[in-house]
DNA sequence: CAAATAACGGACAATTTTGTCTTAATTACA
DNA sequence: TGTAATTAAGACAAAATTGTCCGTTATTTG
């Protein structure tokens, strides 16, 4: 599995916020049920995303969240690398330490160009990106 | 994460397979030692590969595991679609079902020509290619 | 034939990931 | 000021993955 669950509902969410016509905050009860994402565990995935900066949220009536920043400086590398982690970005395919260079294993010819690719295409596009794409191309993010 | 470490298990264990000069049997155990590997987990891994055709085994003093075909056949696409299946070349990286063109997510066009790569270099890449570029270039399996 | 070796197979335990529930804290609004 | 709405936080449960253990079966060797 390329993304935990955790980071797929992430990308998710953090999309239809990109989407959104305002600012104003959008209740992660309505995320939940737009996507089928089980309404606490989207909780803590945002709760990540909050403390990382790229969501803000508000309690309260009329609480809920919204993208902490342009959504033209929100990339996909970023909501990855918050919720699962640098690590597919980086580690050696086989799991061995220090992936490099200097000490690779069989796999790395094979593994390296694929995940610079991987790497460098989630640094290229933003949450704007996926956005807009999503509303000209009426694309769906869930079901 | 993009192997399972069972996935990561079975392809140590098949180069260091592929890697042997006789077709004699080598114990899982040697293996596990090899690449301190859990024995047991390993062994699971391996019948996993032995019900595949893509190793051999045979019980009793002096059994113990080989290739079941040549290694130049046995490309690291099988191994990986063997233990953790073909969803990693299929799937949608938001898990949405039936990724294609008809209906494509909004990762789509990022996500499918990176998958694509992912799946044509491991279907190109036999075991043989990987055992005899870690013993030409003295690259680690392991450790 | 007996003993040692080694894969097979099932049960079970530990860990991680995913999902649920309950309470507390905060905010809007009537 | 009080009530409803909504995130935050923590405990807990379920499921999946990973790891351990034990008994069985098959094979070699003395
Ligand atoms: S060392 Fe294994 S992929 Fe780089
Ligand atoms: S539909 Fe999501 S990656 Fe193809």
């Amino acid at each position: 599995m390329l993304l935990t669950s955790a980071c797929k509902y992430g990308i998710q969410a953090t999309i239809y916020l990109g989407m959104q016509k305002d600012d104003s905050f959008v209740s992660i009860k309505k995320i939940a049920e737009e996507f089928t994402i089980p309404f606490h565990f989207l909780t803590k995935v945002l709760q990540l995303l909050t403390q990382a900066g790229i969501v803000e949220s508000t309690k309260g009536a009329k609480g809920g969240v919204r993208l902490g920043k342009d959504p033209d400086v929100i990339t996909l590398f970023d909501i990855i690398a918050v919720i699962d982690g640098e690590g597919i970005f980086h580690d050696c395919m086989l799991g061995l330490p220090g992936c490099g260079l200097n000490t690779p294993c069989p796999a790395h010819e094979f593994w390296a160009p694929i995940r610079t690719k991987y790497e460098k295409s989630a640094r290229a596009i933003s949450l704007k990106d996926l956005a807009s794409d999503t509303i000209s191309k009426n694309l769906r993010i869930g079901k």
